[in-house]
DNA sequence: TAGTCGTGGCT
DNA sequence: TAGCCAAGACT
């Protein structure tokens, strides 16, 4: 690892903030230092890219102008305007947090990056980041960004993608953070970092800070940083049953247990939860579909008749799963009572003012291109 | 600690 | 295409 001088420490600083005072994106959460506008930005920009977060960030400002709006916000409406960012557990922690600011704090920001990793879904990396740009502690923050940059600069090769590589990195870059603009140097690495010292297409050639890149003056950037990879995400095959009535289509709400919690789907099952085949010829489809009709007679009281959708399952991968969804649809004449099943019927023309995941949007896609143009067509 | 948790862009 | 990457936090 490099060890920088006071000396060179002053000339980064100033060159940095030089360039970043010059070159620095002009971003709608720049306009000001609001902690509260600080605080939803870098929420949202937790693995998301710049571009996917500037027009939510607008529709949510607009909808929840202050901590106090977010904190009064029914769910629906919250988990409506954070649809299609991902990782909706930030959508809710983002208001329970608010509601610790409101009724923990009286509405008062802690302003110092320990106070504020107390609130949920603030880590070290985001508590740096407001304690720097809202209220001006000397720290840093410390992102994907900062350990590219800073691995390159200072020759670090720790796994960045160890927990305990984080220490090494808030240690090193500790004494470099300019105590004046703690806020602007941060989120100058942060513009360095998606720029000049991206981690593709990279082009420390022309970086304002390339005398200080000890990986490009040695020919080494593309070595830096250091990161093991994610395993390969899991196959998961899913049936999604698709009933349709005169009152519209059967929906369920997904629970605190599932991922993607609070979001509308058709119903999903399993196949693996299904009961086993025979060890015989048969046909594993035709038994999936005599198991689903049975398990949606005997628990729900719903008596179906199921067809396959055509066209290939919908694929939907996440960071850890892979899933492939059969679609199945039955069609009901009259509308039965959902005493037994946790759901509701929703109106096609209705579906889409209800907060959905986007592998329900593929689903809902693939069976209007299958024979059902007019299913969810909006008046 | 290592696994969990979304989506879109880009190669 | 398949895989990697993007302003991480939580358990």
């Amino acid at each position: 690892m490099e060890k920088w001088s006071a000396a060179t420490i002053r000339d980064f600083r100033r060159t940095l903030l030089d360039w970043y005072d010059q070159e620095g994106r002009d971003l709608p959460w720049r306009q000001d230092h609001d902690p509260y506008h600080v605080w939803v930005s870098e929420i949202m920009l937790q693995q998301t890219q710049v571009n996917t977060v500037i027009p939510y960030y607008q529709n949510f400002m607009a909808t929840f102008p202050t901590v106090t709006d977010l904190a009064n916000a029914d769910e629906a409406t919250l988990l409506k305007a954070w649809q299609g960012l991902g990782y909706y557990s930030r959508a809710r922690n983002l208001q329970r947090a608010a509601r610790q600011i409101v009724t923990d704090y009286q509405g008062h920001w802690p302003k110092t990056a320990a106070e504020l990793t107390d609130l949920v879904g603030i880590g070290p990396y985001t508590a740096g980041a407001i304690a720097s740009i809202a209220f001006g502690e000397v720290v840093p923050a410390v992102d994907g960004n900062a350990f590219r940059v800073f691995a390159r600069l200072l020759l670090i090769d720790d796994d960045i993608a160890k927990p305990q590589t984080r220490q090494v990195f808030e240690r090193a870059i500790q004494p470099i953070v300019d105590p004046k603009r703690p806020g602007a140097f941060n989120q100058a690495i942060m513009d360095l970092g998606a720029s000049y010292m991206r981690a593709k297409n990279s082009d420390p050639e022309h970086s304002p800070v390339k005398a200080f890149d000890a990986s490009y003056q040695t020919g080494r950037v593309a070595d830096f940083p250091v990161k093991t990879k994610a395993p390969r995400p899991k196959l998961i095959p899913y049936y999604a049953v698709i009933v349709h009535s005169p009152a519209g289509y059967l929906l369920v709400q997904r629970d605190a247990t599932q991922m993607l919690t609070g979001y509308w789907t058709f119903p999903l099952l399993l196949q693996a939860d299904l009961p086993p085949a025979d060890a015989t010829e048969t046909n594993n489809l035709a038994q999936d579909l005599a198991a689903i009709t049975r398990q949606f007679k005997t628990d729900y009281q719903l008596d179906l008749d199921l067809t396959v959708v055509g066209g290939q399952p919908v694929s939907h991968t996440y960071t850890h799963q892979r899933w492939r969804v059969k679609l199945l649809v039955a069609e009901l004449a009259t509308t039965p009572s959902l005493a037994f099943f946790p759901g509701k019927w929703v109106a096609g023309s209705e579906i889409a003012t209800l907060p959905l995941p986007k592998v329900q949007e593929k689903m809902m896609t693939r069976f209007q291109n299958q024979g059902h143009p007019a299913a969810f067509a909006k008046n």
